[in-house]
DNA sequence: TAGATTGTTAATCGATTAACAATC
DNA sequence: TAGATTGTTAATCGATTAACAATC
């Protein structure tokens, strides 16, 4: 039974969500570079936003910039870290070791901030025993009594379309809460599960749609 | 210099074209099982949209209902194929061939679709001279020559984040129009290149984001 | 101090939804 | 015909922006 008319939550609104792991990645660089101050306009220049939704954003979480000043870059940094729960440590699980799973399981992106790959679970024979991000794989019939057992924050599926509703009801009835859906189908979840979506055909699909609208532009002028 | 305050395009809204690949998604799924028919009611059901919303959205495009009936299946996705932009195919290249260049380039799911790797480029000489795909990967000074002799639709970056925005600017003065980035940075590009995002970290983020947002809602009820 | 830039309010803009006449 | 469902309009809701008083 899927969820319906699902009011989106009462919370931080979606594009101040999408936009808070831009600006961490762009302080990060700030950093990274030495650079101690920015102000609103510099980051929103950085970044195509404006100024004002810059401050916007922020100001969701409290006041983290100075009059005639702006933001100190590594307070800010590090505010923005614990708003996006990075002081914390993730375990996750990965389910489908083809080649997309071998990409995210040796992606070294995240590792260091503290998202650790506990598990790594696939239907082929073939593979098990295989080793990826110092993970054994697993058979998955295997999966259940591993939710079971180990608290799991974040099951990241891979697997082949056909399976994947499959595998996220059986992390879900298992008390998982939250989904890293890479397989290109929409899952039915009940209210509480969170699902992140990262479909590489919609975003594949999006491109071409905007090509195709530029072109047609370009043709009729 | 970067693009500032940026206006988005007057033509279709962002929202729209977001949605458009889920349609087709779930379209194709529906014909797979052999339905005919549906409304933007189950439509909207099957997806977690309002039925208002579908409707609102295809009329962007045209009358494809009926009053009375809904969409017949097989008609809504031949329209939304062309909507995509389907009815062509794509020349597209990949510099970058590590872990994730390699899951892309056997990615199945979009080969079918019309989008071809036509070339892979990478800097390491230990790859040159591999398969992938089908394709030979290639020197990376090469890239260059390459994009000028050969007119290419779509140039993805799976390079590691130094290189990113100096291999979009390679491809970008060669007239490739748009850009399908994995690598976790913003990269600065002239107004008329179109750029998708792909980026796995940011997408991790918004998902700790949310769950330390959900966790923080559940201690205090 | 004078200059700069925040945080926030009010105004604007855009997107979603509810409702319904049109009609298959 | 009666029932169902579209496409679209008007109403609502939410997000972005411009402007500015507060203040470092």
């Amino acid at each position: 039974m899927s969820a319906r008319g699902r009011k989106k939550d009462s919370g931080i609104p979606q594009g101040v969500v999408s936009r808070l792991p831009v600006y961490y990645r762009y302080l990060l660089e700030l950093e990274e570079q030495g650079e101690t101050r920015v102000s609103s306009a510099q980051l929103g220049e950085g970044l195509d936003f404006t100024a004002a939704q810059v401050r916007s954003d922020l100001s969701f979480f409290g006041s983290f910039g100075q009059q005639g000043y702006g933001y100190n870059v590594s307070d800010l940094l590090k505010q923005v870290r614990n708003i996006l729960g990075l002081n914390r440590v993730y375990s996750m699980i990965l389910i489908g070791a083809g080649n997309l799973g071998k990409a995210i399981a040796s992606y070294e992106n995240f590792k260091h901030m503290g998202f650790k790959i506990q598990a790594i679970f696939d239907v082929d024979t073939l593979l098990l025993g295989n080793h990826h991000a110092g993970c054994v794989i697993q058979p998955v019939w295997y999966l259940e009594e591993y939710v079971q057992k180990y608290p799991t924050d974040i099951a990241i599926i891979a697997t082949p379309s056909s399976a994947s509703q499959e595998v996220c009801d059986i992390v879900v009835r298992n008390g998982v809460a939250s989904i890293w859906n890479f397989s290109p189908v929409h899952l039915n979840v009940p209210d509480h599960v969170l699902v992140e979506h990262m479909h590489l055909t919609d975003s594949l699909l999006r491109l071409s749609f905007r090509l195709n609208e530029k072109w047609r532009a370009e043709e009729s002028s």
